[in-house]
DNA sequence: TCGTCATGCAACAAGTGGTTGCACAACACC
DNA sequence: GGTGTTGTGCAACCACTTGTTGCATGACGA
């Protein structure tokens, strides 16, 4: 009954940095660590080594154009993540709600 | 327009291993270290210093029994946990799906 | 050609997730 | 009550990740 879950595509999302570059990435089409860099709080080298990691799960695509490199975020790949996001949590969701089902139940063969 | 987001609480269940001992709280309503060890890959230390993690961002409650340490998953924060999720995703969806509307419409603007 | 700018690589520091070993407190049983 | 067993807690240690700085290199523009 545990979801299945792709442990690398899952902490890929899990850390608040690589979040909102994919954010930027999202909203400005496209981006380098350099540009990256300039609006978050870590530096290039930094970006570079999550953008590396966004790489290695193919949560980004990757494309030289002259001395820079510009990464974009892959649609299908964000899609699988964003499902994986929804399916863990309507799981929970799902055990939440019969936790408390049960809860008034036995509530209410007290009340009686 | 970005998300606001508990990292802290975010990155508690972002952790497999966590995500793992929250399952297995849910299902068998709780436990102690040394019982979640006893199901997971991994010793009862290493459990412990999750549960701290999860103690610490309010996931889980503790009930000291005797000489045992029993652990009870918080369904209030859990549900909070969840709904970051569900948020998170839907953000990504929904800037996906205008993605995807704005290509369909470049798509149809040059088929004319 | 020469300066500039984006990238890549290496070394380092701090935090995290894992291990083992040991000490200690509580329970069970004689 | 004493003794063995069992659950926790603490400390040291290792590997990996996330961040830093410094430097080398390669491409572009004047």
């Amino acid at each position: 009954m545990t979801v299945a879950v792709d442990d690398d595509l899952w902490s890929a999302v899990g850390d608040p940095t690589r979040r909102r570059m994919l954010d930027l990435l999202l909203t400005e089409g496209e981006g380098t660590a350099t540009s990256l860099s300039e609006r978050l709080p870590v530096t290039r080298q930094a970006v570079a080594k999550h953008l590396a990691v966004l790489d290695r799960v193919g949560l980004v695509r990757v494309t030289p154009v002259g001395r820079e490199v510009r990464y974009r975020v892959d649609d299908a790949q964000l899609a699988r993540a964003v499902a994986q996001l929804s399916e863990v949590g309507s799981a929970w969701d799902a055990r939440l709600r019969r936790i408390k089902r049960m809860a008034e139940a036995i509530q209410r063969s007290q009340e009686r």
